[in-house]
DNA sequence: CTCTTGCTTGAACAACTGTTCAACTGTAAT
DNA sequence: ATTACAGTTGAACAGTTGTTCAAGCAAGAG
């Protein structure tokens, strides 16, 4: 990122304009940073697996667990990242904790996702 | 994924009702997997600011490395990775190669998340 | 209190990912 | 043919990620 300076298309004007235009256009960087780390959250398929479980309804660990054939500690861990990035609530029933999402934007971004990859 | 055979939740019969129900109603795991291989690609905050220059129209990859600040190489790789997924498709002219968003999805895609990110 | 169950957490480890660097291909101009 | 430029590619490296294992916490039962 510093070696490329001189790494213009030196061939004609209209890539300049070209350029301007979309810098000009393109979203500030922090935003294109978090739009990347929620796509980051859905990018592993134990996580969709565990949203696409609890879609069904409200869930407890040990069943979701039960569910997609994973240990506890493993689903565990996901629900934490899920949580931090409030795609999932917990709420706690005594020893169990149940399981939901958080928003229905949850289930509309994976039903579009789902539809594009059924083509 | 072995030794959590025993790990039912021992409670009561709800929860048992409740996995089957779950587990009925889960896509296959190849369309999850698929899934998530898809939003692996946006998961790189490199290759959505690709896509959202893409989006401005038609560029070398040469523009895009200026406009996005990166080198020549990290910007191929990737391009290469879009292709491999469908995302962009390429045109070469003379010495220079154009990308291009090879679906309006792919923007349909982008725009949700965005709105998403930004409440 | 102790014991058990449901869940969480930190450390360790292997697997994966993105960038850089250097070498290379393809195309056009001299 | 030689040179220059646009882009590609493979290897190497550092940084990140997901799972397992073991230890721990929280809450109800005895």
């Amino acid at each position: 990122m510093k070696e490329h300076e001189n790494e213009f298309c030196e061939i004609n004007a209209p890539h300049e304009e070209s350029v301007k235009k979309a810098k000009a256009a393109l979203l500030d960087t922090e935003t294109l940073y978090d739009v990347a780390e929620l796509f980051k959250i859905f990018g592993d398929s134990t996580r969709t697996s565990i949203l696409a479980t609890l879609s069904a309804g409200e869930m407890c660990v040990c069943d979701i667990a039960e569910v997609l054939n994973l240990s506890v500690s493993a689903v565990s861990h996901q629900l934490r990242i899920l949580r931090h990035n409030k795609l999932v609530k917990a709420r706690r029933c005594g020893k169990e904790v149940f399981y939901s999402l958080s928003d229905d934007h949850v289930v509309k971004i994976l039903e579009t996702a789902t539809e594009h990859v059924k083509e």
